[in-house]
DNA sequence: TGCCTTAGTGTCAATTATACACCGATAGCG
DNA sequence: CGCTATCGGTGTATAATTGACACTAAGGCA
């Protein structure tokens, strides 16, 4: 059974993937590494849990630190346990995944991390660890969840056009998409709101301004729903 | 940044959860723990892992000694780790989620658990720790992948009637199916094969039997598709 | 004012999902 | 031995959804 002493253990961290969405790119928040292993390496923020701390919060406290990013939620990705993952031990990584708008967060790098800024996931430096593989894994999950649900919100600004939710879609799905069809569906789920305001100053026609309706989502979220894109 | 030596660290387990499909219900593999605390609760086979595995493999190994049932594959299902899940102290747990044919396996419970038996996930005994709580979630995650996945097969015995496997979506989806429709649907998959016999002595009409094609399904697998159900 | 660029729109065909009811085969019983 | 109870097995029509496909509209700028 279970006893406080059984053995050696191995340590505990949480590691953050998150996602944001700027010129029509995916991007993903990293941290430089200031010691040693991987110095000057790249990393997902992240660190040890602490003995009296949620899952959750330690994923929260880590990013906030790291990156002076604050999240209220995370999803939890996986956990990542293979022995010679990390050269100092044995060390399992709880991983979590999370999207924002980037630009609404300013980034404040942690005392212990040199920087944190973000990176293009189509153009990576290496990064530190097992992060590269956790890396595809949120990308494959990002991938999945956009199928069947409306969370490319989560990653564009407060007031956007169809043209770049779908280009984020097809960043994100990694091809391309027909634009009357991809209007119609999404339009169809009614979470779009039409702010009837238009995107001047484009050498082009001004295309139409619409925001995510949180109400309808959350409405929609108790009922349980699916969304297809 | 990571020092083996940051202060006091959660405790790791992995737990499992081995569901089955027996009598048309679902039946979950539980084991009667000896030990305090929760002495005679029952509870999802696991225990500690340790300093040098794989988290998959301390998951296999905890299973087969506490149940004597050895599996090659399970899906990790999440972590769990409120700080107070385990009276003992801080210990976090990643569980497992895996599918069998109750039957082909004999059970043979370890030294510290008194028992390992299948318990109907419709009417369970009390469960330690947090364990009603990971059966939920497992539940929840379990009806999500037979949505789109055939795993229905891997709960059924070899050979299996279409009444059989309705049944079993039907109990795990919670609500039933039309006869039709569903027979249709599983059919175009082409992932089940006719056996050419069918099940005798029973006070009706003798029903078809039918096996998975397993060489198909891996072939699918590979290409990566969808199933609905 | 003409041109370049992106925004925005509709239809048709194919596919897929759903609703729905009857005859067939077998064992058991009287 | 035939009657009955029980579950097995089948098809069709309608609605909804998907996917393919091409032109006009509007705005800025030269």
């Amino acid at each position: 059974m279970r006893h406080a002493a059984d053995g050696p253990r191995p340590a505990l961290t949480v590691d953050c993937v998150v996602f944001g969405a700027a010129d029509e790119r995916l991007e993903v928040l990293l941290v430089e590494r200031g010691d040693a292993p991987f110095t000057g390496a790249y990393a997902l923020p992240g660190g040890f849990v602490r003995e009296d701390e949620d899952l959750a919060s330690a994923a929260r406290r880590e990013l906030s630190e790291k990156t002076g990013v604050d999240l209220s939620y995370m999803e939890q990705l996986y956990t990542f346990g293979a022995p010679a993952r990390d050269p100092r031990g044995r060390v399992v990584t709880v991983a979590w995944l999370a999207l924002v708008r980037p630009g609404v967060h300013r980034l404040e790098p942690g005392t212990d991390a040199q920087g944190a800024a973000w990176h293009p996931v189509a153009d990576l430096p290496p990064l530190a660890f097992d992060h590269a593989h956790i890396l595809d894994v949120a990308r494959e999950r990002l991938r999945g969840k956009l199928r069947y649900k409306p969370i490319g919100f989560e990653l564009l600004p407060e007031v956007f056009t169809l043209t770049e939710l779908q280009r984020l879609y097809e960043v994100v799905l990694e091809r391309s998409l027909d634009k009357r069809n991809f209007r119609r569906k999404v339009l169809a789920t009614k979470l779009l709101i039409d702010t009837g305001r238009r995107r001047t100053g484009v050498a082009h026609r001004a295309p139409t301004l619409y925001r995510f309706d949180r109400e309808r989502h959350a409405e929609l979220e108790r009922s349980g729903y699916l969304f297809e894109a």
